[in-house]
DNA sequence: ATGTTGACTTGACACAGTGTAAATTGACAC
DNA sequence: GTGTCAATTTACACTGTGTCAAGTCAACAT
């Protein structure tokens, strides 16, 4: 049972995950996630090589808690391609909250660290595969908006529900989670749909 | 006269930048700098306080330097609303990749450094007005479209416009600057357009 | 009981990079 | 000459990451 790892090193993926959460994008330090697992700073690199390997640890965590697998495969079971755009805008968007803060970290690290930067590029690139799939369902149904190739629609819908979207929406602009949402999938449709 | 400047500070300041464009991103350091400058490393903090404030002084250096002003000012003469918007989206379009390297190196340093987030939040409020008057503009003229607010509409304009949303699509998409401000066009025009 | 093993701790240190401080040089003004 | 200003050199304090060596402690086997 990998549940049975209530280990330390479930301890530390924790202590990082509740000290991300708790200030997003400053990036704790060892020493702190150390305090707050209750273990000491040099433990951390008995289970992790280094800062940035602790940080992409705590986001596999995250998404394996939540279970991104089974919330996005809901998406996969709509029937036209519109409804499959309207679900996957509807449960990536929900899902960004979730993680934001650590992902969040994560997305600052990348700009100087090589790691960082190659998980954040697999993690994004899964999440453009959903983009993919809902605008080829849309294509195949001959609603695409005509002006779009494929592979255009499918990196305007991956931007529009980029992370840092979300962000520029709900932390600067104060949009709340519901407003978010409704206009996403009003701008989704308005956009890619002919 | 501000132009017969051209003195260490000057030279500094040039250095910074070229540094920064070379290597986006990757704040440089500040012996870098100095050593592009020609001076001491020292000698920078004879002229910036800290490091943070040298890059908030290479923006404003571009900033003067381009222009900004007047080629925002070009977007204001449009007669319409419609005209209005396609010609900011133009302007600030084709202003963003001049300015993107050194703005990136102060994107991502606003996330721990509080005088960074300040003069980020101050440089992206003044671009937010841009926004605001294009889209009262087309609110004047009775063309904004009905599902949005003037708030909203503006909200939405300013995080397509980001600086993050260029980023994503001609770095990590791979667009030509020309494919982004087309299609920028055609979503801001379809987004907020009744 | 004794030895072994693994997980963890303690304490020390090397290294990079920022920022501060003090003493020094060279040029130019008056 | 003296004062002043810009810049230099050298040295050092500080923070945080990552490494290393030695020691503790409990579990488990024999």
């Amino acid at each position: 049972m990998s549940s049975e790892e209530n280990s330390t090193r479930i301890r530390i993926l924790k202590a990082a995950w509740n000290l991300l959460d708790s200030n997003p994008g400053v990036a704790a330090r060892m020493s702190d996630i150390a305090k707050k697992a209750g273990v000491s700073r040099q433990a951390l690199y008995l289970h992790f090589p280094n800062r940035t390997e602790l940080f992409i640890a705590t986001t596999k965590y995250q998404d394996s808690q939540f279970g991104v697998d089974e919330m996005l495969a809901q998406s996969r079971a709509a029937k036209t391609g519109q409804e499959r755009l309207a679900a996957f805008v509807l449960a990536w968007g929900n899902y960004i909250p979730k993680i934001y803060a650590v992902a969040k970290t994560l997305m600052v690290m990348k700009e100087t660290d090589e790691d960082a930067d190659k998980a954040w590029s697999e993690r994004m690139g899964d999440m453009r595969e959903g983009c993919a799939a809902a605008i080829d369902a849309l294509d195949r149904d001959g609603d695409l908006a005509t002006a779009l190739s494929v592979a255009q629609a499918t990196d305007l819908l991956w931007t529009l529900l980029s992370i840092a979207t979300w962000e520029h929406l709900t932390q600067d602009c104060g949009w709340s989670q519901a407003t978010y949402i409704e206009h996403m999938q009003a701008v989704t449709r308005g956009t890619l749909i002919r």
